[in-house]
DNA sequence: ATAATACGTGCATAAAACCGCAAAGTCAAG
DNA sequence: CTTGACTTTGCGGTTTTATGCACGTATTAT
């Protein structure tokens, strides 16, 4: 294996997982923790990873922040986003939602997907530049910092010109009676709009978003086609979301 | 076997196993390893692979590429955004053009900066995330992954609606009869439509950049208020700028 | 405080790259 | 067909690079 190859597999792993150790490297990559040591001083060197004790963590704070969110129960959004990818197909059209849940999916998408991908949020598209063949369409508007995804009049008014095949939305509150909601009243409009352009609605949701509730309601859970969340959900407590014809995937 | 038909070869496999061994292709060519040097050095120069030791990669993907692009020149950057960051003002609304140049400006930007930012790069609006005084205006359109912004009609008509004080403008290439060019003719339309929605346009071109020239023209010097570059460019060189009431500040 | 782990450096070795040269091959004009 | 200019290729020798190992030091954990 080359250096260069154990570099790119490094730095993407990095991004994956949020940090890298030097020991699990060297088994993984087949070479002693000296030559590891040595690829992670390089990357260190051109300021693609921080160094630290043990092993490496992504460079930049803005890139951390959000990476510390995406560490939180990285085991599980790995599983969600690896059960999503498989309901994507070649020539779709697909809506992508903003959240570090949806970019795991994004990341996760077989580089030789053919697609086009509509999405409001920058790291989704930025992501995807990977990926050659999928047409990337960034839907402006007013920039929201805490999420990194366009939202507002804008946003919605050009949403609103699409007809996607599948939309992947970021789930932050789920409840059976009450239905979908947010935090913020943009994102209710973006996430609306979003679901009115698709024809398949995918929620992605892990265990602490469900049976929870948040101030804006974006709609009733009918809307929705699939969900997806993790393995260790009880049977039981899904079975209300079933029942109205949404097919759920535990990953 | 002719040389031709190794260099279709080792391009072939290159683009289907994602990488190749010197080695290997000695032995699979029946030629001797300097041959296959001779051959990856050839293409290496025609940047068709990435030579590395032991072999080559496939080109740089994107995101590598932009990596790579912001750490070259990194000096002579920092030093034109130092000098660009002085003309931004409090209250007033800006463009941000992409590009490595002009992402350099963002990151400058006093943190306090109370202003408006419209742009239609991805990595710009997320960098200025941290800035929790700019309101940043997402401009969406076709994602060209090279250099991570939005293109096409809609980020023309989008960029048409505004009316902005100042435009930092990333400049490809800069001539004094030939005016402003770039390599492909959407970005030509962008940068046009954000030169007519603002008072202002600084130029921000490192000195390899001025008089060369790219396929298409963007618009005559005159549109340009502000050039800023390198101090080592002579200052002779910029005498026919200044002649057309540029006003060119040498960082 | 002490053990365990991780780090950095120098060194040895093997593989790969580079350099110059001469042999072999290619091509076109006479 | 032959000659001569040019290109391409392989070979020997040298230099550079990559990697693992040993050992002393630094850092973290118990």
């Amino acid at each position: 294996m080359l250096k260069e190859e154990r570099h790119q597999y490094i730095l993407e792993t990095l991004h994956h997982e949020g940090k890298v150790l030097a020991s699990e490297l060297a088994t993984l990559l087949n070479v002693s923790e000296d030559t590891v040591r040595r690829d992670l001083h390089e990357l260190a060197d051109a300021h693609l990873i921080q160094r630290v004790h043990g092993g490496a963590l992504l460079p930049s704070p803005t890139l951390v922040n959000y990476a510390d969110r995406q560490k939180q129960a990285i085991q599980a959004k790995t599983e969600i986003a690896r059960a999503a990818v498989k309901l994507v197909q070649n020539g779709q059209v697909i809506i992508f939602d903003g959240g570090t849940t949806t970019l795991q999916v994004a990341q996760y998408l077989p580089t030789d997907l053919q697609a086009t991908v509509i999405t409001n949020s920058a790291p989704i598209a930025m992501a995807l530049s990977a990926h050659s063949h999928v047409e990337i369409i960034l839907v402006g508007g007013k920039f929201y910092k805490n999420s990194l995804v366009a939202v507002g009049v804008e946003t919605v008014e050009t949403l609103r010109t699409f007809r996607a095949d599948l939309c992947m939305l970021g789930v932050c509150s789920l409840h059976p009676d009450l239905g979908l909601s947010v935090p913020t009243l943009e994102e209710a409009y973006v996430k609306r709009a979003m679901i009115a352009s698709s024809a398949d609605v995918v929620a992605l949701a892990s265990a602490d978003k469900l049976n929870t509730a948040a101030p804006y309601i974006v709609g009733p859970l009918r809307d929705l086609t699939h969900l997806i969340t993790e393995a260790k959900v009880p049977v039981a407590s899904l079975t209300p979301y079933q029942n109205l014809g949404i097919m759920v995937i535990r990953a």
